[in-house]
DNA sequence: ACTGCGATGTCCT
DNA sequence: GGACATCGCAGTT
């Protein structure tokens, strides 16, 4: 079945000026678009974590900006990627205003269309459920690494595309994954139940 | 089911 | 030289 791609609806530039916290939250329930080799890859993002300058030693930018981190200090709208364990990419969603850095990593969507192409990106003995739950898996079956660190959320190749904004009782709220730092910072968000969170027993 | 660990580039001290 | 916003495999219970 086909996904109606052209009737989505970009999210404005003002979405993502709202609060790290509250963005986080809000992206939940929301299409993740990327067009690959001409074709869509489309999925439901259905697990958050938020990162701030501020408070949040367990943020790339709390020591401030540098080579690596300079886009999450940029305008808001735009993708960050960076490059970790040696094999991995992870992306967030750049928030708030210029010069203060804070992002949405984008844990696990749910794969909605273009799910041939993912299977492809992630190899043949995945299932549909191990295609993008995970920030790294999610980056390898969108086909994102170094090459769309920056790239905007506004054109026609990689956007977010308005859904469901998700009640606050189907959203569940725990700490963060994978962290050594700022472990009690309750800024992980998921979608209740869904099957394609990377590990919804935390927290 | 759970636990431990290797892979391996880039940044930071 | 150490750490890292991870993942997948192998071994064990």
């Amino acid at each position: 079945m086909d996904f109606a791609i052209e009737k989505m609806e970009k999210l404005p530039a003002d979405f993502y000026y709202q609060p790290v916290l509250k963005t986080a939250k809000r992206l939940l329930g929301k299409y993740f678009v990327r067009r690959y080799n001409g074709k869509y890859l489309v999925g439901k993002i259905v697990e958050t974590e938020a990162y701030h300058q501020d408070n949040d030693s367990s943020c790339h930018a709390h020591r401030g900006k540098t080579k690596r981190n300079e886009v999450m200090f940029g305008p808001p709208g735009h993708l960050y990627v960076y490059f970790t364990y040696g094999m991995h990419y992870c992306s967030n969603v750049v928030c708030e205003e210029e010069n203060r850095a804070a992002a949405v990593l984008l844990r696990a969507v749910e794969p909605v269309a273009g799910v041939e192409m993912m299977q492809h990106l992630r190899g043949p003995k995945f299932g549909l459920k191990q295609l993008a739950a995970g920030p790294a898996r999610f980056c390898q079956a969108f086909g994102i690494g170094k090459a769309e660190n920056g790239a905007d959320l506004f054109g026609e190749e990689i956007f977010i595309a308005a859904g469901r904004d998700e009640p606050s009782e189907e959203i569940v709220t725990t700490t963060r994954i994978g962290i050594s730092s700022a472990v009690e910072l309750p800024w992980r968000f998921y979608l209740k139940g869904n099957e394609f969170v990377s590990k919804p027993n935390r927290g």
